[in-house]
DNA sequence: GCATCTCAATACCTTTAAGGTATTGAGAGG
DNA sequence: CCTCTCAATACCTTAAAGGTATTGAGATGC
């Protein structure tokens, strides 16, 4: 079986025609009759009955052109979704988030996608850092979200956004008035850090930045998310410092409060991570959102 | 577009490697290589990913494998249609049906047809749920069974069956000994639902029944198929709801039950569903069958 | 770190089959 | 019976698929 075959075909079931059929063909008309002959005896069947004025189209004939059309039709369907599947604009995109990761950017990039990607089906999946790496390098997943990256070699990561930390404080707390509380000031209460796990982490972070402001901190407790930490703030363990996209958490007796006389690096980066050689272009429109996303509002602090 | 490439695409795509894939359709590697360049080349996407051990598929190109299965499903279809068209007897029907439908109305259906319209070839492809519609839409299939459907605009239903629900249930469990279950009894049980996809589903089903009943079902495990959940129920996992007719699977470890004092609709209906302005005959036949089975059946149950 | 191995890719020639020109054959109509 | 209008046949040309030999690139082993 040939296409060409089944377009000649179409064409001459058209017109009835050999002769005027050839024509719209660009081709002569003893190589059309050919063709059709050749059909004929593939299929082991009479498709046309030929009479002196033309062609006409026999029983199985008139079946066969409407199947013919359904192959066509299917064979279009075919190549334009490959194609925008090449162009990453159909498919599945498998990310991973991380618990608190849900709030601020991450959502509004993901929308970003969606909007201009409609036919790619985004699936979210919650993993640590660890695991992130995992489902990576086993291909379960494409991209991750993350903050505070080392480097390793087969994985590249694209730097999200850089957000400013915040303190979290017990509305009973005597600073709770205050409109911005100056860094040092930390020493005196009890910080609850997280998470536990997957180091470099956010806890490595904290310690880093008490010791540049010259105090260590009063660890009160340590725990696996900013949610619990937030919780534990809201009945008195002490404070935490959080990035401030996830203070848009509220929760009767913590307020939010802006860090004021802070070291440098008083702020914490969101990243993705990826494989470094996965070309997928399902992968590359992503991180082109990201980044036309980062600039974006990199001119908007400016 | 040329079928030769898409014959060779599937091979190379199997095999994974050009010179195999030579091999197997009888030809040497470089034209092989070249056919499949000038593939990519006419679709403007890559399709494979060249490793030092091979060919591997991109996303585009899995995508583009399955397309092409579905060109070559057409075509056969459309050749074999045409040849018997051509002998003056029509007949081939393909029809979809899912895992566990295989069992209970459907083939009785399937040889009543059979047994009147003996020429006829009947062609059963598995399929889900969305999967039907779309062979449907593609032309690919005339007609589907299935269960809890919701209406389209372009197709069409007709009522099978309406089945009753039965508790599959491991035969150490104490409940096993009693001679029917009531239903509100199921909150003690953790259940097995599937399938896992095509919503609405018959786990939503399950859910809404149960609540209907006044408790929140207690999920253990989401599975794929009838046959995965009731071999779950055999080792144990728990206890599971399934069609009257899916009980004749039986496996060491498993009982069936009736339920007593269950909600209204703890039933599920079979349906098949074809395109609305489908008018061929052959179709219409087999509706007609189905049609005279549920009046059958529904004087045998009053 | 060099040799080797295994793939796909490239270069160049051969063969197959589609396409073209000229002509014939067959049925209908005057 | 001539002619007109088609499709069919005969025979040549050309485009494109297939083949052989070789190269190139990335891994693997000593």
């Amino acid at each position: 079986m040939d296409l060409r075959k089944l377009k000649y075909f179409k064409v001459v079931a058209d017109e009835k025609h050999i002769g005027r059929a050839a024509k719209i063909l660009h081709i002569s008309q003893p190589p059309l009759t050919r063709q059709i002959h050749q059909l004929e005896e593939e299929l082991e069947v009479k498709l046309f009955n030929r009479t002196p004025k033309g062609m006409e189209l026999t029983d199985a004939g008139i079946l066969f052109r409407e199947e013919v059309n359904n192959i066509f039709g299917l064979i279009e369907q075919a190549t334009e979704r490959t194609q925008k599947a090449g162009q990453g604009r159909l498919g599945r995109l498998d990310i991973a988030i991380f618990g608190s990761g849900i709030m601020g950017d991450i959502p509004k990039i993901l929308l970003a996608f969606k909007e201009r990607y409609p036919e790619v089906n985004v699936v979210l999946h919650t993993m640590g850092k660890g695991e992130q790496i995992n489902a990576l390098r086993q291909k379960r997943i494409s991209l991750g979200f993350n903050r505070l990256l080392a480097p390793l070699p087969d994985i590249d990561s694209e730097l999200v956004a850089i957000e400013e930390l915040v303190l979290a404080i017990n509305t009973n707390h005597p600073m709770a008035s205050m409109p911005a509380i100056p860094f040092a000031k930390i020493s005196d209460i009890p910080l609850i850090l997280f998470p536990a796990s997957n180091r470099p982490n956010f806890i490595d972070k904290t310690i880093r930045l008490c010791q540049l402001a010259g105090f260590t901190p009063n660890i009160s407790q340590e725990v696996g998310d900013a949610v619990t930490s937030i919780a534990l703030v809201a009945s008195g363990f002490g404070a935490c410092l959080i990035p401030k996209s996830a203070s848009v958490l509220t929760i009767p007796g913590v307020v939010y409060k802006s860090l004021i006389e802070a070291p440098d690096e008083t702020e914490v980066d969101l990243s993705c991570i990826f494989r470094k050689e996965d070309a997928s272009p399902l992968l590359r429109a992503f991180l082109d959102i990201v980044i036309e996303y980062r600039t974006a509002n990199e001119k908007l602090n400016r």
